[in-house]
DNA sequence: TCGCATATTAGGAAAATCTTAAGATTTCAT
DNA sequence: ATGAAATCTTAAGATTTTCCTAATATGCGA
């Protein structure tokens, strides 16, 4: 994940709550309380989805989602108080593509965007982070992502999940070295990452045991002192 | 897919939206802001399915609708503003299939479309563009997708719709692995809330208990942890 | 040799899945 | 509409698998 997506909202509380939720599930938010200081935003920005309060004090929430119409196709969920006049609401689908009535429940809110995101990146894949290959083959071994199955000179290599993310990290930067702290940060992203943590090391363990690699003549992991490691291209 | 389908609607922003809705299913769209404009396009093209506001400037909704009557049978689905009850059964009366109230979501009037469109193919079979195989076959394991039925060794496996639905997913992405989240957004496309991921778990030990498969030696599901359920292909 | 980085080990913690059963919901015949 | 049957969902605990920690050992380079 990690898309982009944009929060206006007068009401701070409500744009906070949004915020907070929507952090919690790795999006990257960009939070405000007026439609004036998030039109720069809009222009500047590559934004994946836009959240918008239908009132805002200083420019119609439906004026601001007709603005984001005018040059991009992502995707706009409007939040509309339930006890509005029928006939404000009746205009209410001008553009959006999703109306969510407050007082809402946030992990519907949450439910929803992701259902918007999904659709829209369907349908703009080149926007999903890279799309790669599904096997990777590399000296006698073949990993296939999609089956998530590993064979090593024909012979089938049980791995765990995590130890299958190490190896494809590894085979896809072939050729390079890779620290412990990048693979960690490729397969657990934000978690925090300490030196004295040893566990992508005891990993590694695995994957040799299993491969039957040794650490003095390694044909796969080589390790690199004080660097990292590396499968040679 | 691929079929045709006509959108009217003056409100320039409601009509663009459900186009592009519509598109991304791989709809082709006949869109019109006017229904003097679309008159011709219903004496000229071999639609499946037509959009209709209700309100619009030129010509009342109703009518449009009933001038299509006169000559074609595919489903009218007609937007309402939300009003009364009376134009709803009004407009229904008077040839048309279905009706949406502004403000809708967009998924929501595509899952409709979809609706409409399966019912008229049924009877107009010869509409259906090369319909994919409606039988799966696995390894002693029939699946008729038409019928709902489903063979195992020969024997009938009674299965429920949603045991079905896994089954087939699973059958249809033979050989890859298919997390629990994805069968769920298959399943019940874009439900929010609660519903725990323990929902499929439990289908899929049903299917499991039904089919005589073990998790230990399991010869049709097999549980790849921490990343999904597959079928060997 | 020393200091630091990596390797090894194993057991407990954590996470994911399985199992079960009860309650909710839907379906269907009456 | 009504009730029974079928199906689905939820919840809690059991089980399995995987991960992480911590303590110790080993190897590299200055």
């Amino acid at each position: 994940m990690g898309s982009k997506i944009l929060v206006v909202d007068d009401e701070h509380e409500i744009a906070d709550l949004v915020e907070v939720y929507l952090q919690s599930e790795n999006f990257t938010v960009y939070k405000f309380y007026g439609a004036l200081e998030a039109l720069q935003c809009i222009e500047t920005t590559e934004l994946d989805l836009a959240i918008l309060d239908i009132m805002l004090p200083d420019m119609n929430g439906l004026t601001l989602c007709q603005k984001i119409r005018e040059h991009h196709h992502y995707p706009i969920i409007m939040l509309t108080a339930k006890d509005e006049e029928t006939d404000k609401i009746t205009g209410l689908t001008l553009g959006a593509d999703d109306y969510i009535t407050k007082p809402f429940r946030p992990l519907e809110m949450v439910a929803r965007v992701k259902a918007q995101l999904r659709r829209y990146k369907m349908y703009n894949p080149s926007r999903t982070e890279e799309a790669v290959s599904p096997v990777i083959i590399h000296s006698g071994l073949v990993m296939n992502v999609d089956t998530h199955e590993c064979l090593l000179n024909e012979k089938p290599l049980m791995l765990t999940k995590t130890e299958f993310s190490i190896l494809r990290i590894l085979l896809e930067k072939k050729g390079s070295v890779v620290s412990a702290e990048e693979l960690f940060h490729e397969i657990w992203q934000d978690e925090y990452y300490s030196k004295s943590n040893n566990t992508i090391t005891v990993h590694i363990r695995h994957l040799r045991e299993k491969m039957n690699d040794t650490v003095e003549h390694p044909k796969y992991i080589k390790t690199i002192w004080g660097v990292g490691y590396k499968i040679e291209a």
